[in-house]
DNA sequence: CTCATCAAGTTAGTGTCTCTAACATAAGTT
DNA sequence: AACTTATGTTAGAGACACTAACTTGATGAG
């Protein structure tokens, strides 16, 4: 296809064309600046990105954006909104086949928490790294207190806990911050893969072992 | 000797004038601006932080930081390095008169690495947020690294060993991921002052007496 | 089929921002 | 006093976010 070179791939390919014809319009221009947005926000970092490289890498003009997206801010929180459920989706994944109510699952969820934050680092960074002003948007919030209850309900099950008590959630909310500080530390130290001089998975079933007993 | 260094006297009063009187010159411009951008980053958040308004803040041109700052991220580091003087200082201060191998040492400075991300969130975020390209500036590391060791050595005493071994580097590199993702929770889960629904101090207490049995 | 409508593009332009160049002034040195 | 250097200024280039006004073409009613 060769409008694809203009178009950044989305599945969606632009309505009038058959064949590599120019069109008009897009065809999907939203979820195509979503994803330019995403490859920017990880290529460049996400405060290097800038709504006019989102239009370069689209193949579109500045002013199409705002057809969709109210304004940068906008665009940000779209594709931080994606990258939250890829999160959510491969922490679910991440317990497929594990037994209920062992400590390997809480630890696969933490692996596969960290593994997104330095997988999908700029992502991370825009949704947790906490500019207040650049991304302060109710969705997001909701999404996070989501991926939370999951790891609420595996701790109430290794704890024997009939729901999620006040124990769990104290519990729970040290493993969270464990996790979550660990998925700043190992990229910001650029110990990316390897759990820096330590093996990652043994740091994270020390830490459940130690909190879930 | 360089002309900075001479005059790091916050106050920066104008030099030739007696009173109020205008003078061309600054008298501390560099001081000066660093704090504007500290005040600017803490009000209005890093990424709304601006040259321009610094300058206004300051009361000179835009072009007057440009003899003192390379660029805008050079700014930012400055104000950063000094927060992080102020956050090693304040906590080794708050080990002051606390008896040494105790847990409470660990947990008198996981407070204050907390106290300062919640008092100073903006400047914690600039040094941790991780934006990479923003700041990536070996002094920043070598302060971080500063203050790890300060933890690590109160790890070793706790713990009974000769140094810091690799069994304390471990004990001490989960410890600070848990403090500081704490850190990053609580600011933006907006439970700045009562440690959400759990007392602070009890859950830095839990903690350590968990990593450091 | 034709025409009106409307979503989704475009170009052009404004105001702000970072940073540079060229110049001005203050302060120290000799 | 004259020279030199540090530190301020104004003017302006280039990038960016966003808006206004116009254009295109898909769609649906008659």
């Amino acid at each position: 296809m060769t409008s694809s070179e203009k178009y950044l791939e989305t599945g969606a390919t632009p309505k009038s064309g058959s064949g590599g014809k120019k069109s008009y319009h897009h065809g999907d221009l939203r979820a195509a600046l979503i994803e330019a947005t995403r490859q920017l926000v990880e290529e460049k970092g996400p405060d290097s990105f800038s709504v006019s490289d989102a239009c370069r890498l689209a193949g579109v003009s500045t002013a199409a954006p705002y057809k969709h997206f109210k304004d940068k801010t906008e665009m940000l929180v779209a594709a931080v909104l994606e990258g939250m459920d890829r999160h959510r989706n491969n922490m679910i994944a991440a317990l497929d086949g594990i037994p209920e109510g062992t400590n390997d699952r809480i630890t696969a969820i933490g692996l596969e928490y960290v593994a997104f934050a330095l997988r999908e680092p700029g992502i991370f960074r825009l949704k947790f790294g906490g500019f207040t002003d650049r991304i302060a948007d109710e969705r997001l919030e909701q999404g996070g207190q989501q991926s939370f209850g999951i790891l609420l309900s595996e701790v109430a099950k290794c704890l024997h806990e009939p729901g999620i008590t006040e124990e769990v959630r104290r519990r729970g909310f040290i493993l969270w911050s464990f996790v979550h500080g660990l998925s700043f530390i190992l990229y910001d130290q650029g110990l990316a893969e390897k759990g820096g001089e330590f093996v990652l998975r043994d740091l994270l079933e020390d830490v459940s072992k130690r909190m879930l007993s």
